[in-house]
DNA sequence: TGAACATATGAATACATATTCATATGTAAT
DNA sequence: ATTACATATGAATATGTATTCATATGTTCA
């Protein structure tokens, strides 16, 4: 009966349905796409940065009005505004010392309102 | 000057556009949703869980087939899928002493296409 | 009943990260 | 030039969390 089984060192535990498994590993996208998947998502996976997000659905904002809006201190929206902008989910333009953000994606509308259905069900 | 100058204790910086802060503080969700949002969006946001998400995507499958596909140990994958099963994302059937993962809603699918398109271009 | 096995779970550890503070950079106005 | 101000950024800290290990739970089969 020994032919079932397929303990491999890091799983610590038998293959059970390896056709199931099998058809899983054809479909899975490459490790890259899904690491960088998972980082898109960690960018929306905080309070501090939906709220961003959020408000700058509404229009484009600065540092400051973001920070008052949020009763947060400039320098931690500016350091979430880095990482918004690294993931390409914002751009900016600069006006002399203010610097204007704004959404850079139509996707993250769809995907925040996809979010939005989900919870609320 | 000064009336223009609204500084708060946390914000350490003015109100550039007051109007604009106003109208996004309006269409600005509960804190509640937007916290929920977030965490479910932080679901998705570890490559851990985003490969079961799509493991799940071809067929149910038993928490030994996934910590097989993604050589991890067994612990580790029935971690996540606690986490998984926390935001309703996944849902178990059990068969003796198997338990049978998948994915308990249909949104999931189009949240992770459009997190791929995001990426994609 | 007891052995084998699939899964769940608590504790510990290691690593990631959000926020704050202090300060630097760059721009505008006097 | 100097001052005031908007923003950016590095370092430090505190908190969160993914994984592993050890073990518990629950099921099947002999």
């Amino acid at each position: 009966m020994s032919e079932n089984r397929n303990y491999g060192d890091s799983c610590s535990c038998s293959v059970i349905h390896e056709d199931i498994v099998n058809k899983a590993r054809e479909i899975m996208p490459q490790e890259e796409t899904l690491y960088d998947l998972a980082e898109l998502f960690k960018v929306f996976g905080d309070t501090t940065r939906i709220k961003i997000i959020c408000a700058l659905f509404e229009s484009e904002m600065c540092v400051c009005d973001i920070a008052a809006l949020l009763c947060m201190n400039q320098s931690a929206i500016s350091h979430q505004l880095r990482v918004l902008k690294q993931a390409r989910l914002v751009k900016y333009r600069k006006d002399g010392k203010i610097v204007y953000y704004s959404l850079d994606d139509d996707h993250i509308k769809q995907i925040f309102d996809l979010g939005l259905i989900h919870i609320k069900e």
